[in-house]
RNA sequence: GGGUCGUUAACUCAGUCGGUAGAGUAUCUGACUUUUAAUCAGAGAGUCGCGCGUUCAAGUCGCGCACGACCCA
């Protein structure tokens, strides 16, 4: 105990006297009947001084966070999920016994209280207890009421502390939660219906990414951690299900940064006899609506930046966006090997076998993302870069697809699907033949998808929407670990159970 | 992978030219029965991220490493 700090030693002395005073440290006995949010109107009716009339007694729980001591009275601050209410203790009413409980009592700890309501002279609402009980006793200290947690790895690493102490963190995830809610509902009101489909893949498919490798011992194979459910849910369609969708993991063994997590959370969803042009209108009705059922308004500001929701949204196709906001010349456009040689000019390094279409999309990637801040869709991507998009019925070279860019940021990805089984072939052996040197990325030949386009898929679109960037746009979140509960982080050097001799139960 | 910055008490942060380690909050003791960053008086609390080096002397200078943040690839 003498090599631990002092805080943790000190508490660890009170949850031993306490123990002597034959008060239980971890009970589960009591039940709240009230909560903070459900009482705290009733404060309105109250008069600074005045005690509820009636006299009604309630019970709440939840963590001490602050604690004002006056000898022989005190009033904590106790936070349960709800909101935050305050406690008044009197010598007098819970008796010198129960008093002297509650001198051990720390911030942090969990406790509980049964009391009536009354408003103090200064105007609060606080709940005047009869009876109090210690329901989980707190053996280190919380940070600095007042400056907060702020260092950020320990609020990635110890992401609990953060949730006591920082309300907007609180904030962020249950609006998370609220937005994933929307997109479930918006998309079963639209008879979508939601699936699960593998997360382990004996063939990574649907992007090129970089997977993570398991085994299975029983089977003795290799799987991977899926870098998409595409072929899954394309497989549904073939199937009959023709509007489903699935909100899950992804996971890209690739790095991390503020845009990057090696597991992310992606909406995916499609929807027989659509084009892409239907995509599009959902997820612009969608994703407005969506910010404006979570933040009030369709206008937000996102890290400064002031951005508006309000449909209707930019479409551009993407010669369109390379000439309007690159200045890149119409003639320039038009011609291949104009276009090769100013991505090299721009110092672009492309592959060998890379055509234009490949150009054409590092170009708009270097001088064209960042700059679309309000929501933009661009279209027509090349064929070259979109192996499993439909062709354009005039322009073979490019695909009916779309991406959704906001904040310079990529959102969504979505396009009219292929169902021709012969050039699905044909264009996953490109992708293989033109598979780099690069052995981590594994372009397989799916051959059970061909077979089941074979069988006829539908006309159909299909879109990706990264649920993580969208909850970032719609919190003012600036990196993704803000809004992943548990970002990866590297393990933490020295960190060790305290297994001190009696400090278990 | 490269660059820049950071790591000092439980938390938030100072620490000058290399010369005994500081503050606020939290904690502990005492006073205080309507406070709310309660107040007043006193006290304790440090592996200065880790290691090596330079020096009479290193939180401070140099090198390496770990972890993190940001930028770049």
């Amino acid at each position: 105990m003498s090599e631990e700090n002092q805080t943790l030693a000190q508490r660890k002395e009170k949850a031993e006297a306490l123990a002597e005073l034959g008060v239980k440290l971890y009970i589960n006995s009591f039940k709240p009947a009230n909560c903070a949010r459900e009482l705290l109107p009733k404060g309105d009716l109250l008069q600074p001084q005045q005690a509820e009339p009636g006299g009604a007694v309630y019970s709440i729980a939840g963590r001490v966070l602050a604690m004002r001591k006056f000898g022989k009275a005190a009033f904590c601050t106790v936070a349960d999920g709800s909101g935050q209410i305050q406690i008044y203790l009197k010598l007098d009413i819970l008796g010198e016994a129960v008093f002297e409980t509650f001198k051990k009592w720390d911030i942090g700890d969990i406790v509980g209280a049964v009391g009536t309501l009354f408003k103090t002279k200064v105007g609060e609402l606080s709940l005047q207890a009869s009876e109090i009980v210690m329901i989980s006793k707190s053996l280190r200290p919380l940070p600095d009421k007042w400056h907060g947690l702020s260092d950020v790895e320990t609020r990635y690493r110890q992401r609990y502390v953060d949730l006591i102490v920082t309300p907007e963190t609180r904030e962020t995830f249950r609006k998370r939660v609220e937005i994933i809610r929307l997109v479930r509902e918006h998309l079963t009101r639209r008879n979508f219906m939601e699936v699960e489909t593998p997360m382990m893949q004996p063939i990574p498919g649907g992007a090129t990414a970089k997977p993570f490798k398991t085994h299975h011992n029983a089977l003795g194979m290799d799987l991977y951690l899926r870098i998409a459910p595409e072929l899954y849910l394309k497989r549904l369609l073939v199937g009959g299900f023709e509007r489903v969708f699935e909100i899950n993991r992804n996971f890209r063994n690739e790095g991390l940064s503020t845009r990057h997590n090696p597991e992310f959370t992606m909406l995916e969803f499609y929807q027989a006899y659509a084009t892409y042009e239907d995509l599009i209108a959902l997820t612009e009705e969608m994703i407005s609506s969506i910010c404006l059922a979570v933040n009030g308004s369709m206008k937000i500001t996102y890290q400064g930046q002031e951005v508006d929701l309000t449909p209707p949204w930019t479409k551009l196709t993407m010669d369109e966006a390379l000439l309007q906001v690159a200045g890149i010349p119409a003639a320039v456009l038009a011609d291949d090997a104009q276009v090769m040689a100013l991505a090299r000019e721009k110092g672009i390094k492309l592959e060998e076998n890379a055509g234009p279409g490949k150009a054409k999309t590092e170009l708009f990637e270097l001088l064209v993302e960042d700059r679309l801040i309000n929501p933009t869709f661009i279209t027509r991507y090349p064929t070259e870069v979109s192996p499993l998009a439909r062709r354009n019925e005039n322009d073979p070279s490019v695909t009916d697809r779309f991406e959704l860019f906001i904040t310079g940021r990529e959102l969504a990805n979505g396009f009219s699907e292929l169902n021709d089984p012969r050039d699905q072939l044909s264009r996953f052996e490109k992708q293989i033949a033109d598979r780099g040197d690069d052995d981590e990325i594994h372009p397989e030949l799916d051959a059970d998808y061909i077979r089941a386009l074979e069988y006829g898929m539908p006309s159909a679109a299909g879109e990706g929407i990264g649920i993580d960037r969208l909850v970032m746009l719609l919190t003012d979140a600036p990196s993704i670990r803000d809004v992943i509960l548990f970002p990866h982080l590297k393990p933490e050097a020295g960190l060790t159970a305290d297994r001190d001799e009696d400090g278990g139960q």
